[in-house]
DNA sequence: CGCTATTCATTGTATATACATCTTTTGTGT
DNA sequence: ACACAAAAGATGTATATACAATGAATAGCG
């Protein structure tokens, strides 16, 4: 259902309130695009986060680092790269000069799979949010940023 | 981390791809102060959201008319009501002119503490979406929803 | 030094979700 | 009337999350 039939009968309270449920219900919608695309791959797309993160950084990440970079920042972060550790996508190993962290990185296997899914999201996806023009886009960004801003 | 932080160093592809990340962020972020202002009664988002749901409807809901306006739409709303009806918010009447199907309503409890709760995320909760002009509310809303109305 | 506090990571438990499957009941076509 | 398809819910399994508690290693300070 979509967003403005879902919540029609609700008459928001306020343009706020009205905003607040549509970014959790375009959230959602978003999710599952990513789930689906990334599921014939065995990844979900909180794995996928991971694999990004470990991509986009320059030399080995403690995973701290790693959750302090996630979409949802926590502590299931162990949990998840013990799937990635099982499909062998990632390594880890204890850090010798303290061994209280753990440093991730991605294997071969890992950059190899995560360049290819990066690229067909990005190919499948970009006709997906091609409704926003440039402008759209920034300045809903620009909006949605001012809330994150005060947010502890 | 703010959003604006946490992916500064990723120097987006393109300006839609900074809102789907921006919104999964802010997602993330909303529902948590939801999570934690519900909590100490001892109800989750995503029960609260059946309950308004219920509240806002006018005779009794079967449980696919509840899904159908949940957020996330899905199966498992069987199992969320399981939950409220432990708690004796809701009552479960199988409806007897087709008796697949399940009626849902608010018990007295129930109402009670949906308006209570209601007011007190209305209250909590509007001092932090003032960072946004009506305006702004609106036009960043109206920008999201161009995405929903593409998706399936 | 040795004790305590802090940091980093892991684990336990409850909750929610995705997806598939199953059961029960109703509808339909011949 | 009977067989079969469709509909409404419930359930099984794997995954992810919230929050608290624990374990292990280091830092800091007397």
């Amino acid at each position: 259902m979509k967003t403005q039939d879902a919540l029609k009968m609700s008459a928001f309270q306020s343009p706020q309130q009205r905003l607040v449920l549509t970014v959790l219900h375009a959230s959602s919608a978003m999710l599952s695009s990513h789930r689906a695309l990334l599921k014939p791959h065995g990844v979900t797309p909180e794995q996928f986060n991971i694999l990004r993160i470990l991509n986009g950084a320059d030399g080995a990440m403690s995973l701290a680092d790693v959750a302090s970079r996630m979409i949802d920042r926590n502590s299931n972060t162990s949990r998840l790269i013990d799937k990635l550790l099982a499909k062998g996508l990632v390594q880890r190993v204890t850090c010798p000069s303290d061994r209280r962290r753990v440093e991730i990185t991605l294997t071969n296997e890992g950059q190899r799979t995560t360049k290819h899914l990066s690229l067909l999201m990005d190919e499948t996806l970009s006709a997906l949010v091609d409704v926003w023009t440039n402008e759209q886009a920034t300045q809903a960004a620009d909006i949605l940023d001012r809330w994150n801003m005060t947010q502890p």
